[in-house]
RNA sequence: GGUGCGUUAGCAAAGCGGUUAUGCCCCGGAUUGCAAAUCCGGUUAGCCCAGUUCGACUCUGGGACGCACCUCCA
């Protein structure tokens, strides 16, 4: 049974799908004015994972991540690039996709735009006014009348007398109460046509709370099974989503409420107004992208993680172990799996692309992303080809055990660590087959061993060539018993970062 | 000031009221021409104080420290 930790209950709680054997989650996406740091890939991955276990535990799933494409931040931008709105965010779009796809992220099913949505979220607003619960005020913004939602300040604990606005913010003079927030901000003279809409209550744009209200209720009804999010969304914009969708609908919004930690740098939260942030580009230039969702995935989705290089050159050295595991014991699944028709009748399996050896045949509802590996353009790109989990496995029910306790990843990679140990020492290609398999719920271990382990050349690094001379050089010195020119050829490459290892199937080669 | 979360070995990071987490690093052994890889073994824990308990890293209370939110932020 699957246990999530809702930030609504805060607590663990069984996860019961509305609708069985479905499950609809919308995770708050990106603002496109810069390229995404290490914090927006954080949310990326971590939704991915959990997006990839719910369909590997057999459900079908519908999966939505936002993209707000007008704000303040995208106007001031384009209007100091000298711009247009659509030109900026697009390009912003693209390289997110870029980098999405480089750390293995599956497209979701839907990625609504925020100008696509306006007429929603105008439809949206006038059943607030029409439910008491907006107004519009004298500089001509429609608000919402906070103190008028009973449930304001569940999801973030927090009290209306607690926050008391006015302490921290100069309080918007039109406002009836200094925490009620926009819906329909007022055209400005000096803003681009681009970025006026045209409403009941005069020309302007929508807030930026009542975006996610409208994406979310019109791809996935007015109420739905999981909403995520970074931590810091919890408030204001999650409490407004839920006083938006809640106040409109009059039926509960959302069951579970996810968020997760922060990236962190010297152990202050990564983000852009404290401008101590990495690029998902700049650090991929420097760190594998599968180090880098592997480094992600190691820590518990809710926990802070910090990021350094060692950090990352830890991760690397890990995700090598692991690699090297299956260098050694090329991976071949059984073809008869004894015991199958037992088989857990949870768990269908992921991934599969027409292997054809699908004997359990339990809930196969899901509807996985209709997309063919050829298109999943990052490090997932050449897959050793669908390999299936055999869920009866002891690992396989540890690495379950795992996951369904809130995505517990940091026990499953563990797991996947006790198999790889397994595997050295068993030769087993079948134990190696299900490492390959169970890493590959997580989104991992999922190219030829070789290219991990030659990949990453640097910028005037050694080529293939050149190694490949230098190892045919010194095993004419190890066959001349010249060890002390084998060894000098040995250094010589290490000091240029090239790991020789002399094996029974002769000398073979990887990056340090 | 209000609210919430956290504090585990050299570093990173989990579970668990009593039994090896895991990875990197380090030490010893096997293996190797020597290494690397691999295997076997080992060293290094649980912020402080009190309580509950036969027994607490794990539960309860208090304290210290750190982080976050209360303002746009994943």
């Amino acid at each position: 049974m699957l246990k999530i930790y809702n930030t609504l209950a805060r607590d663990k709680q069984d996860f019961q799908p509305i609708e069985p054997g479905k499950v609809r989650m919308y995770v708050c996406g990106m603002t496109v004015y810069d390229y995404c740091h290490l914090g927006h890939a954080r949310v990326m991955v971590v939704f991915d994972m959990v997006q990839r276990w719910l369909r590997a535990s057999g459900y079908a799933v519908t999966y939505v991540r936002n993209i707000t494409d007008i704000d303040d931040k995208i106007i001031r931008r384009a209007a100091d690039n000298n711009e247009s709105i659509h030109s900026l965010t697009q390009r912003f779009i693209d390289a997110m996709h870029e980098d999405a796809d480089a750390l293995g992220v599956q497209r979701p099913e839907h990625e609504p735009r925020a100008t696509q949505y306006v007429p929603q979220m105008l439809e949206m607003i006038g059943k607030l006014e029409a439910n008491g619960l907006a107004y519009q005020a004298a500089d001509g913004d429609v608000n919402y009348a906070v103190r008028k939602f009973a449930g304001y300040g569940k999801l973030s604990g927090k009290s209306l007398e607690d926050l008391r606005a006015g302490e921290r913010v100069d309080v918007a003079t039109d406002k009836n109460d200094p925490l009620d927030f926009v819906l329909w901000k007022a055209a400005k003279e000096n803003e681009a046509d681009e970025v006026k809409w045209d409403s009941k209550w005069g020309r302007g744009r929508p807030g930026w709370h009542i975006e996610c209200s409208a994406m979310g209720s019109d791809l996935l009804g007015k109420h739905f099974d999981i909403h995520g999010g970074g931590a810091d969304l919890q408030f204001p914009h999650h409490e407004n989503e839920i006083a938006q969708s809640e106040g409109a609908h009059q039926c509960q919004y959302v069951n579970t409420w996810m968020h997760n930690g922060f990236v962190r740098v010297d152990n202050e939260k990564m983000s852009k107004s404290l401008g101590n942030f990495f690029t998902i580009r700049e650090v991929l230039k420097q760190y594998d992208a599968e180090v880098v969702r592997f480094f992600i995935l190691r820590a518990h989705y809710r926990s802070p993680l910090n990021y350094s290089d060692a950090h990352l050159d830890d991760a690397k050295g890990a995700l090598t172990r692991l690699y090297m595991a299956l260098k050694g014991n090329p991976p071949q699944p059984s073809l008869v799996r004894e015991g199958a028709e037992g088989a857990d009748s949870t768990l269908n399996r992921e991934g599969a692309q027409g292997t054809g050896s699908s004997p359990d045949g339990t809930t196969s509802h899901s509807t996985r992303p209709s997309k063919d590996d050829s298109q999943v353009a990052g490090y997932d790109k050449g897959r050793l080809g669908g390999v299936d989990v055999d869920w009866n496995e002891p690992h396989a029910a540890r690495f379950r055990a795992a996951m369904d306790d809130d995505f517990n990843t940091p026990e499953a990679i563990a797991v996947l660590f006790d198999l790889a140990n397994e595997v050295n020492k068993t030769r087993s290609p079948q134990l190696a087959a299900q490492l390959v398999a169970l890493a590959g719920v997580l989104g991992l271990l999922q190219r030829d061993p070789q290219e991990f382990l030659q990949g990453g050349a640097t910028a005037g690094g050694l080529d293939e060539a050149a190694i490949g001379a230098q190892i045919a050089a010194r095993i004419a010195a190890k066959k001349n018993k010249d060890f002390a020119s084998a060894d000098r050829i040995r250094k010589e490459l290490l000091e240029a970062g090239i790991v020789l290892e002399d094996g029974a199937a002769g000398t073979s080669w990887r990056r340090a």
